[in-house]
DNA sequence: CACTTGACCTGTCCGC
DNA sequence: TGCGGACAGGTCAAGT
């Protein structure tokens, strides 16, 4: 799903399309992953403008002006897509490598360009798309006219409309670890959280957020690649001098993948609708067969704290 | 306690 | 072409 740089991928294109704009009205029919009080719904969303749209690990908040937020995590199949304008008809259509601008477009894109298109496995895994779609589980619209919809196939996801003040109180905000990209994560600390857990193998441990924030498993794999760490490595095996480089690598490669848009596997697309790139930057995962990049390597696939775990068996010792 | 396993869902892919 | 099982980017709850 949506790591860290997913969703904030999808923070900065939300903050671009939906600031300021407000909340007329609101569809949905999920209790479970949209459990809010239609009294609630009413009273704090419908009509609340949007103030700030900010992200906690792998959680976006959206803050409105009656001091309420949306917290909605993605999980595994999440999608937030804003879609600018409601046209005439009743789909909209991508052509291949230009912008759109059929009559018959329903709803377009704010951005256009040749990788505007759902990702391999999406539902409407094509360049026509349709919104909504069976997929879409929230509907908001805005007073212009504009959308955003709530996306998720696999329904892990949730979306939660609680006043702001509370949201630090939410379990999932009280147990998560730092932010990794904060300044004021230092390395000292990260070693100190991963040494809690000496018996764990460090893979668990990184993808726990209680350790730090919005490490998912392609990240996990990569960094540890990128540190030259085992990923079932016992924590209590590793020395400081690892767990620095496991920590610089972790940061390196959650800024690359944000700066080319996150990883689109299979239903990861930012808030235009649009796929990220990281895949193809990446050295391990999903790279099973392939060459490691630094050694030539065979890269394998093997399972590690019950997740697919990419490494290159060389440069990462099993001997462990 | 800490660690492991299953559950939550829908869909796809792979082997028989 | 059908069917069963494994697997998928995340987190919890309930086991041991």
């Amino acid at each position: 799903m949506p790591e860290l740089p997913e969703v904030e991928t999808i923070r900065r294109g939300l903050s671009q399309l939906i600031l300021g704009k407000k909340i007329a009205k609101v569809s949905y029919d999920w209790p479970k992953g949209f459990p809010n009080a239609e009294g609630d719904v009413q009273q704090f969303l419908i009509g609340a403008g949007i103030t700030e749209v900010a992200r906690r690990a792998k959680v976006l908040l959206i803050e409105l002006d009656t001091k309420y937020s949306l917290v909605i995590h993605l999980k595994m199949t999440g999608q937030l897509v804003f879609v600018a304008k409601n046209l005439a008809g009743g789909r909209w259509k991508m052509e291949h490598g230009k912008r759109s601008t059929s009559p018959t477009t329903n709803y377009q894109l704010a951005t256009t360009t040749d990788e505007v298109r759902f990702g391999a496995g999406h539902p409407n895994d094509s360049l026509i798309g349709e919104l909504p779609d069976k997929t879409t589980r929230v509907t908001f619209e805005f007073s212009d006219g504009s959308r955003m919809f709530f996306n998720d196939q696999r329904k892990f996801g949730w979306v939660r409309l609680i006043p702001t003040a509370e949201v630090p109180n939410i379990d999932f905000m009280k147990k998560v670890g730092p932010e990794p990209l904060s300044d004021d994560f230092a390395p000292a600390l990260f070693r100190e959280r991963v040494r809690r857990r000496a018996n764990s193998n460090i893979k668990e441990v990184i993808l726990d957020q209680a350790t730090l924030a919005g490490i998912g498993n392609i990240y996990a794999d990569e960094g540890l690649w990128g540190a030259k760490i085992h990923p079932a490595a016992l924590v209590k095996s590793l020395n400081d001098k690892q767990l620095n480089t496991l920590f610089s690598a972790l940061r390196t490669v959650l800024e690359l993948s944000i700066e080319k848009g996150g990883s689109s596997d299979k239903n990861y697309v930012d808030a235009e609708g649009k796929r990220g790139s990281y895949l193809s930057f990446a050295n391990v995962f999903r790279r099973e067969g392939q060459e490691c990049p630094r050694c030539g390597t065979t890269i394998i696939k093997t399972r590690v704290a019950g997740r697919g775990t990419h490494t290159c068996p060389k440069c990462q010792r099993a001997d462990i």
